[in-house]
DNA sequence: GTTGAGCGTT
């Protein structure tokens, strides 16, 4: 499919702009919020139904419904909190969420062979499958025999909960993961912390994923590589509402918290104290984030780079 | 090239 205008209105019965759509026919939210700035989706009133419909948006991206965009007009959605100000509706639509929403469960057990298409085969059973992992060895690539799955629908998890299960000949337990238990402490910041990220997730990808809540004024990714990100928005209440959700990027689930952690951790606390458990002391005029990464390399150098996670070692 | 309770590279 060749690039083609869709045509994209702030309102219904607005003016509409013509919006390029990439080679593939599909359309960047990136592109769509150039113009429209802080936009996060698209709907269109279908011709059959006269019902507003939602466009399709994965990581970024906008994809045409089954017709192709025609000559529609779509309108821009807005995240949620820009139109609605009242406090009450949006806390409302938290808590109806907050109680049914999946998580992801840690499948334990599982035998060493057992692939994530196995995983996805097997708990297919259960109900639509949006994210299957199995754990691996970053080396050697073997599985340490465990793995996380979720679903899309609250009746899934709890069946797949609630029962044990044989997987390519061997029982497994899902249950909650540990990560999971105790909800995170509330923050005022526009900066979140975003775990459990992977090499290949780029800084454009992460903003083009992130920008369906809310327009981001910055996208940090470490390097090298240390397998987390810092995304701020550009409203704190937005920041505040990814807070704690496990998030699905490129098929990953990513952990979104605080971007300061609370002091609960006793290696933070010695290290934000500037002294070690080998007795080591640094000065604490530094930073907090450049004395974590001076600790590791300090850590390194002391022997405790046995792992080598962190590729110092050679 | 091994293994079998656990918890996802701040």
């Amino acid at each position: 499919m060749a690039e083609m205008y869709i045509r994209i209105a702030e309102e219904e019965n607005e003016e509409p702009m013509e919006i390029p759509s990439e080679d593939d026919g599909t359309v960047l939210l990136s592109t769509v919020a150039a113009q429209f700035p802080g936009a996060c989706g698209l709907r269109y009133r279908s011709p059959v139904s006269q019902c507003m419909r939602g466009v399709r948006l994965v990581d970024g991206i906008l994809h045409a419904p089954e017709n192709g965009w025609g000559n529609l007009v779509y309108v821009v959605n807005y995240p949620k909190g820009r139109k609605m100000d009242e406090i009450d509706a949006s806390s409302a639509t938290k808590i109806k969420r907050g109680d049914q929403k999946t998580s992801d469960l840690i499948v334990l057990g599982l035998p060493w062979k057992t692939s994530e298409q196995d995983l996805k085969d097997y708990f297919s059973t259960f109900g639509e499958v949006i994210m299957v992992q199995v754990k691996r060895d970053v080396k050697t690539g073997n599985s340490k025999g465990f793995g996380f799955v979720r679903f899309t629908e609250w009746e899934s998890q709890g069946k797949v909960i609630s029962q044990r299960h044989m997987i390519d000949g061997r029982w497994c337990d899902c249950k909650l993961p540990n990560s999971k238990q105790g909800p995170d402490e509330p923050m005022r910041s526009r900066k979140v912390f975003v775990g459990r990220c992977t090499e290949d997730m780029t800084a454009d990808e992460l903003r083009q994923f992130f920008m369906q809540f809310g327009e981001v004024t910055d996208v940090f990714i470490p390097k090298p590589f240390r397998a987390f990100a810092f995304v701020t928005f550009a409203d704190d209440q937005v920041a505040a509402s990814l807070c704690g959700e496990d998030l699905i990027i490129k098929g990953i689930s990513v952990h979104i918290s605080n971007a300061e952690p609370k002091h609960n951790n006793t290696r933070q606390m010695m290290e934000r104290a500037g002294r070690f458990g080998n007795g080591v002391c640094i000065s604490s005029v530094f930073g907090k984030y450049f004395q974590r990464d001076l600790s590791r390399h300090v850590c390194l150098g002391v022997g405790m780079g046995e792992k080598g996670f962190w590729g110092q070692k050679k």
